[in-house]
RNA sequence: GCGCUCGUAGCUCAAUUGGAUAGAGCAUCUGACUACGGAUCAGAAGGUUAGGGGUUCGAAUCCUCUCGAGCGCGCCA
């Protein structure tokens, strides 16, 4: 099924005393143009052992390739180009896909090993921003990647609930909060003390003060303190699964930073031992000059622990847990540096691990050209977005589709794939500027174009009724081609995907896919009662196969109707 | 000031990770068989890849400088 291997087989025939069957491989590249054949090897790198022309070269390796797996074989320039023979392989990749079915494209490379993400992680007691999207989709289409490489992938959501703002939020709640208020809308009223606290404490200095005290308390385990922290939690993640629910991801795990709190003291007595940890100005750090990076804060000067604490901790304790292979941290570019010393004082402490642990950066959402800040009221909620994304595809649905059943449904599946889809064919590190007149945007190289391209082609085999599974001749027009080679390609973008952590090469697959289908259907008329039925039918079953499956792999369902 | 990241069509993004003529989608303008679902398809137009220098057979991609943007840089996470 691997065409590039084979190719490179032949190549290494002819060159073996040269260059090794891996090397040409590696060297065999897709032609930008698809009328110059299907692979092509360049020839560059062969003219100094030669010592001859990269043209001349290429000729004469054309002139000896001969194998039935080629339709033709063309020297052009410094390159070797092939076709393919149409018939033989599409015949072939149509067989396999329908075979493998959903499996089509799965992999064993990480059999028995497991993966942990660490993604998504809000903060408690604060509105589920768009910043935080991208961590939960980006992170959760690398763990469905990663699941369809063979891996056992543990979604950590690393809740913020703990930490300096709990103290304040008490604080504020104390002096202006409303039980009633607060149930009918936990993350929006305890948004509004916390905006609240910041406002008055600019002329009030006594808040910081207070805020600081009841932390203090929720450290030393008071017990007013704890109920209200406790209850602040529990309302947010009601808020929060709500939100989750709407996107499609669950997560193995909650465990947020009060997880580590019992944890903490272990890891600075780890550091101790190590002889690493140093006082400075009255807190505890450890120095990383030699790596020219800025020193790493531990313990603040009143003895309480910093989140880098934390994250030790909590590396520490996945390691313990789950043995993991690899660990990956689905966290935004500003937090580079943080890892970069996270990981370095893993190292540091001896353990084997830390090189396995990975910071998968991406860039920010940008508002007006700046981060969004929550002080600053430059936030926008994704639950709003999400909800006119949903509106905005039952008004296409009223529109177009007056009948369909089970239109709610289908109305979220339209709407947050559009949102997911928009964040996730962006090259991850990129920043975004919010548009929302984007986001909603359902045509061209969106979400629901591609659901469409699903919809539309079950529809044909709806039509059709019956049911193809072999009888199966290939095809030869140029549309049915493209589609062939793209499905035959599946497996290797994931594997793509996978290595570079990069769901948006997925989402530029499908689009790909969706689009050199949508080409053929316009080109060809599938539902006619010919020789060539069965296996037009075969290409599109097998199309809605490979479709369904790279859109849940994003995280994005595939509506058979919309 | 230092560090990280980025700069490609009017806008949003690609470019097989150093390869052939820099490609898509939006928006704009044309057109599509009485259609298997028009959330579609076909076409036109749009570029000194921010700018200079370097590395080599070959650079949007690597190095260097300049300019511009975003984000970080010890008691927030």
């Amino acid at each position: 099924m691997d065409y590039k291997l084979q190719f490179a087989q032949c190549l290494t025939n002819l060159l073996s005393e040269h260059l090794t069957k891996q090397q040409v491989y590696e060297l065999i590249e897709v032609p930008k143009y698809a009328s110059y054949g299907d692979f092509a090897f360049p020839c560059f790198t062969l003219a100094k052992t030669f010592r001859k022309s990269p043209a001349l070269i290429a000729k004469e390796i054309a002139e000896k390739l001969d194998d039935s797996l080629f339709e033709k074989v063309e020297a052009k320039g410094a390159y070797v180009n092939v076709l393919l023979n149409k018939t033989t392989v599409s015949k072939q990749v149509i067989e396999t896909v329908l075979q493998q079915g959903n499996h089509y494209g799965d992999m064993s490379l990480g059999e028995g090993k497991t993966i942990v993400l660490d993604l998504s992680s809000p903060n408690i007691a604060k509105p589920f921003s768009m910043g935080h999207l991208r961590s939960t989709v980006i992170g959760n289409a690398i763990a469905n990647i990663a699941e369809k490489c063979g891996y056992k992938a543990v979604r950590i959501n690393h809740l913020g609930d703990w930490g300096t703002q709990f103290g304040k939020l008490i604080a504020a709640y104390k002096r202006w909060g409303n039980d009633e208020k607060i149930k009918e809308n936990p993350i929006k009223e305890l948004f509004n003390l916390y905006v609240k606290f910041h406002q008055e404490a600019e002329t009030n200095e006594q808040l910081e003060m207070e805020g600081r005290a009841w932390f203090k308390k929720l450290e030393d385990g008071d017990e007013e303190a704890y109920r209200l922290w406790k209850w602040f939690r529990d309302e947010s993640l009601k808020d929060f699964s709500r939100i989750y629910e709407l996107l499609g991801v669950s997560f193995d795990s909650y465990n947020g930073e009060a997880f580590y709190n019992d944890k903490m003291d272990r890891m600075v007595h780890l550091l101790e031992e190590h002889g690493i940890l140093s006082e400075s100005d009255g807190a505890m750090v450890v120095r990383l000059d030699e790596k020219e990076l800025p020193p790493c804060l531990i313990k603040k000067s009143d003895g309480a622990t910093l989140y880098a604490t934390r994250d030790l901790a909590a590396a520490l304790y996945r390691y313990e847990t789950y043995q993991f292979a690899k660990a990956l941290y689905v966290v935004g570019h500003e937090q580079s540096l943080h890892f970069q010393q996270v990981f370095l004082l893993l190292e540091k402490l001896g353990f084997a691990w830390a090189k396995t642990m990975v910071h998968v950066p991406f860039g920010l959402i940008l508002k007006d050209g700046k981060k969004m800040s929550t002080r600053k009221g430059r936030v926008i909620l994704l639950e709003d977005v999400l909800k006119e994304a949903i509106a905005l595809a039952e008004q296409n649905i009223a529109a177009k589709n007056p009948n369909l059943e089970n239109k709610d449904e289908i109305a979220r599946q339209v709407g947050v794939g559009a949102v997911i889809f928009y964040d996730l064919k962006h090259e991850r590190i990129n920043n975004i500027e919010f548009s929302l007149e984007d986001m909603l945007k359902f045509e061209g190289e969106t979400g629901p174009y591609v659901q469409y391209t699903y919809a539309r082609a079950g529809s044909i085999l709806r039509n059709a009724k019956t049911v193809v599974t072999s009888d199966i001749h290939g095809l030869e027009d140029e549309e049915s081609w493209e589609i062939a080679k793209l499905l035959a390609a599946f497996p290797n973008v994931i594997q793509k995907a996978y290595e570079h952590l990069d769901p948006s090469l997925i989402a530029k697959y499908v689009i790909h896919l969706a689009q050199a289908f949508n080409s053929y259907y316009a080109h060809t008329k599938i539902l006619v009662e010919d020789e060539g039925l069965n296996s037009r039918l075969a290409l599109v079953r097998a199309t809605t196969i490979v479709l369904q499956e790279g859109l849940r792999l994003l995280g994005i369902g595939a509506p058979e109707r919309m």
